[in-house]
DNA sequence: CGGCATCCCATGTTATCCCATAGTTAACCA
DNA sequence: TGGTTAACTATGGGATAACATGGGATGCCG
């Protein structure tokens, strides 16, 4: 799972540190790396491990094999999703298409939403992350004590 | 797995490269190359490696032996259908009715699906990825939420 | 003999590997 | 308890390998 917020520079070369225990996160899914795409509900790019893909693969399985919905899900989602491999120290290189969409300059931050993750500009999230308290203060009622499980 | 979204040339001869890990993920299959049909829906191409023509197949082989779609299937995808080799740098070279098929120029953009890809033209394709975006966009809700696995 | 495809080599660009450093946290021992 | 190691993390830089792509040479079949 993906939690908390962790803030790293990005190089010259559009490396950048993968927030470690994220990386653990998705260590034996198969591929040692995460994939990452453009959100398209703003500027910033949302991401996951190889499961999460899978996970989409599978409900987009259930859908009829033609039907235009599934395709334009398929071509948004697989297509425009990126592999990025962590190099050696846990770097992955962000391709110049994903910069440009969050708007990235030195720094990135790596926002945990459980089982994706996204990553913010340090302008744009500090601008969303002001919308996202109030709007959670006015709304903490929404917020229910969940159901206890069997054997907890 | 297929993803992402790469955009090659196409050369005097007709070659163009496969995007390299579109390569990387159907080395292992038996063939080494992939299998290009125009698809039925549009003017592009789909491909896949070996195993899915075999799925296909598999799929087919449920079907009612003179249903008038299975026999469709069989001559669109396995009529149609041109196993293109890998050379020796990663090339294939596109068949000149594939070609026109896909109003195809100098540059083919390759479009991961999942399961299997997708060969455009570079303005059919930009075309299509606005409808595509805006689609997926207003009917995010259709794709049933991803089940939950175990694990992350 | 003429297209057409395939093989081989060459090149520039980009990405990836490997090493080095510095700061932080955890571990350990006296 | 205090201090010293020992890991791990993030990050910089240079060297190296991989990739996409062009061109020529060779072989094949009509």
């Amino acid at each position: 799972m993906f939690v908390s917020t962790t803030t790293n520079a990005i190089d010259a070369k559009g490396r950048v540190s993968v927030p470690a225990d994220f990386r653990a996160s998705v260590a034996a899914q198969g591929f040692n790396g995460v994939y990452v795409w453009r959100s398209f509900n703003g500027p910033f790019l949302e991401g996951g491990g190889q499961r999460l893909l899978e996970d989409y693969a599978e409900a987009i399985e259930e859908m009829d094999p033609y039907d235009d919905a599934r395709t334009a899900f398929e071509r948004v989602i697989f297509g425009g999703a990126r592999a990025l491999a962590f190099e050696s120290t846990g770097r992955v290189s962000l391709p110049r298409d994903l910069i440009e969409h969050a708007g990235l300059g030195s720094s990135a931050v790596f926002v945990g939403m459980g089982r994706r993750f996204e990553i913010w500009s340090a302008e744009a999230h500090a601008e969303q992350a002001g919308k996202d308290l109030s709007y959670a203060r006015e709304h903490k009622a929404a917020l229910r004590r969940p159901r206890r499980r069997e054997g907890a």
